[in-house]
DNA sequence: CGCGCGATGTCAGCATCTGTCATCACCCGC
DNA sequence: GCGGGTGATGACAGATGCTGACATCGCGCG
């Protein structure tokens, strides 16, 4: 018998996720967590370097999601099109089944202003990284960071809207939502008029 | 004589400001900060909810210069020149003496990853006080969402360039981005072409 | 003169996070 | 098999972040 049961994260995350929604986050201790999953506190912040990461696994595979597809893209695709194919590939990644488990974790992120707080800073990153991907291939650095952070508005609205109920497909509320945002930025022609 | 000095946030404002630039935020703890202002660590908390939030005070003024120039604005206006005038108004705030200030902070939140967090926190709770305008004005939530955040992002990339030492004026910056903006978005109509 | 107000000090205490060392099943080479 | 290295864990100590409770005392007001 092995000396330790194995899947340790995966016990304190599930194990956090309970207690969060039993008790609520700041009523829970690291150690809560651990003790949980039939661990020590030391061994939670072995494997999560903070409290808030334990619902935060993962982030690697999601970032993934929206980088791979750039690289599939010829290397002249113009800025926008890179854009929407990351935020495409990003949001396919939530399907049907997905959103129950979405829609809880995203209760208890939105009503803690600490879980709050590193959701932005994650999805900051990532618009930091699409933009690193523009400029590798030669956009502007100020055109990339509007476009990937313009793209990155994009998707959050989208889950928003998903994770509230909308019926649409995330990958479908993406498609619209991009539509909005090019009918905005259009009024802003107006004041100039020149082509 | 007066029992206290005045001015102790001010005093800790400052002290926190030197301490962070000699000796990192890490290495500075609150009880050090309020040392240097002659006070206890446990006035510090009176002052501050938290060791961040000491480079953060005037969130209120700040908040503030973007959303008074949207009540003077008609109530019919299009949601992109609420937007555009809620930025202009806040990059207003920044004239060339409060450069050197805001480089040096600029400097030590771009560092220091937990005060990142707070001020992309602080940024995106300025997006949805202003996107909340929108939607007492009768904007659509999604548009109200999209059209704030894509305005924050403009600001805050005019920002990052004029801090980085671009000659032209934030109000400018803003300008300029938000044709940029106007411009990349444009891409996205060339998929369906409708009018 | 006395009384309350308000900013501060003092102290206790819990939670977050880190460094360090010990433990011990497992694996690998001999 | 057998002995040593490996790696996840436990145990412990400690610094720091932050909060609650209570005491202090100049100041202004009646």
């Amino acid at each position: 018998m092995a000396r330790w049961q194995p899947g340790a994260a995966e016990r304190m995350r599930g194990a956090a996720l309970d207690l969060f929604v039993e008790r609520g986050y700041d009523a829970t201790t690291a150690a809560d967590i651990a003790a949980a999953a039939g661990l020590t506190e030391r061994t939670f912040y072995r494997h999560f370097t903070d409290k808030r990461e334990v619902l935060f696994w993962g982030s690697d595979e999601f970032e993934a999601s929206f980088l791979d597809p750039i690289d599939a893209l010829p290397p002249d695709a113009p800025a926008m099109t890179v854009v929407v194919a990351a935020v495409v590939g990003g949001a396919g990644r939530f399907t049907p089944e997905r959103r129950d488990f979405a829609t809880l974790r995203a209760g208890i992120v939105d009503a803690t202003p600490p879980l709050r707080e590193r959701e932005r800073d994650k999805m900051a990153r990532l618009a930091s990284l699409v933009a690193q991907r523009l400029i590798g291939r030669g956009v502007p650095a100020t055109d990339a960071q509007l476009a990937a952070h313009s793209g990155v508005t994009v998707f959050t609205t989208a889950f928003a809207r998903w994770v509230a109920g909308d019926a649409r497909s995330p990958e479908a509320l993406c498609a619209d939502l991009f539509d909005d945002l090019a009918r905005l930025t259009g009024q802003l022609n107006s004041r100039t008029e020149t082509v």
